[in-house]
DNA sequence: ACCTGAACACCGTTCAAGT
DNA sequence: ACCTGAACACCGTTCAAGT
């Protein structure tokens, strides 16, 4: 290993920092999964001694923590703000783009259960969800109660979604995922499970943008406590 | 539990069983959480080689898989059965049901929601749920949504809640709860999180039961996607 | 301030061997 | 069939030391 040479090509592996090594852990996250993130790991990654890492997080733990909530600032920033008068558009979009952030990333919807949802980046996602609300009319004892529930929609569904995607492949289409699970659920017992069975179909796009968007305007619906009818989502 | 031997006491540590094995890693769980369940410390707590477990279970996924779906048979089994025309009444109770079981158990929850909802026993918990939506009148597909939405609000709820839960102690009740939730929510900046901090005393109760209430009659409203205000749940 | 070598107490799993 | 001893390739973390 090299040092002090200028052009660093394949030069010295030195000149650690916080964010090279959250991309290096967001790396091995997407090649193999939660599992394959380790100290040992990131430092080989990054071509450093395991404990040199210390020096930028206290544990791994707190790396995890980082990591977790650096995603969550992917989320588009601007899906949330404005929002002509549409707030259930609005609410639309920063639904699709915070699933579509985090099943990017399957490999970090664990982390980021096990770790809470309460960094920075998290706060202020919520607190633009809540504001979002609260601008649409709502009370805002109602908006905050809405907010969670909303959130609470999100990480739910992307948590059993994350779940079934095996880390290392690129996450496949809705039809092709449906086509899989539907092959799966052709070899449940339908005298045991006949309910199940006889609605294969659906169950086979449990986890389709359609699905996710369905559920998430039945919430909406739920929230409004009003008639329905109206949706703007999709 | 002992067999041969009739005086088992300090007895031999022999005579492994699955049940056994099961009750062991929970109580680990329950004790340290997530971390403390490792294959060795399952063996050392039964007393016995660690490499004697792989006589029950293939690798520790596999355990923990059997674990998982151990502890969510443990759900009321009748929760969700006859319900006298209430259908809101017992989709409430089965809610009511599942949400204590995990919360019982906050360190299997993250292991739940990596390992995936597809047991046995979650089928057929999912095929209950459904069958009880069926028979409430739902037209079949969309009772087969309506399920999975229920699941998932369920499980995106309990994780949010599991993962506030330290190891180890007692869950506190909701009045406890809530007040360690509202001194933490007094160190947010209310300048950056105005809207947050504006309700705070309802942020301070999102673990409770009653906003978890709250939010699965807007579910079962939006649901309906009637009018409102015959809302039998609570 | 930042990195390394070496060591600590752990992991999950396999293999050959014993009963 | 069921368990053990020993070994393998790993973990996270600490400590003293180097620059």
């Amino acid at each position: 290993m090299g040092e002090t040479g200028r052009r660093a090509r394949p030069g010295p592996r030195r000149a650690l920092s916080e964010r090279e090594i959250l991309d290096a852990a967001m790396r091995l996250l997407d090649g193999g999964g939660a599992e394959a993130l380790s100290v040992r790991s990131v430092a080989a990654e990054l071509g450093v001694a395991p404990n040199a890492l210390y020096t930028y997080f206290a544990s791994k733990p707190v790396l995890v923590r980082a990591l977790v909530d650096d995603l969550l600032g992917q989320v588009g920033p601007g899906t949330l703000t404005p929002a002509d008068d549409d707030w259930r558009g609005a609410v639309t979009r920063f639904a699709l783009a915070l699933r579509e952030t985090l099943l990017a990333h399957p490999g970090a919807v664990p982390l980021l259960l096990g770790s809470g949802f309460d960094g920075p980046n998290a706060l202020a996602g919520g607190e633009a969800l809540l504001d979002l609300l609260v601008r649409a009319g709502l009370p805002q004892d109602t908006a905050s109660r809405a907010s969670y529930l909303i959130i609470t929609y999100i990480l739910g569904t992307v948590a059993l979604d994350a779940a079934e995607l095996p880390p290392g492949v690129p996450r496949p289409d809705d039809a092709a995922r449906t086509a899989a699970r539907r092959g799966r659920l052709a070899g449940i017992p339908a005298d045991r499970f006949p309910r199940t069975a006889a609605t294969a179909d659906v169950v086979a796009g449990y986890n389709s943008t359609e699905q996710y968007l369905w559920g998430l305007t039945r919430l909406l619906d739920g929230i409004l406590t009003g008639p329905p009818g109206r949706s703007t989502a999709s």
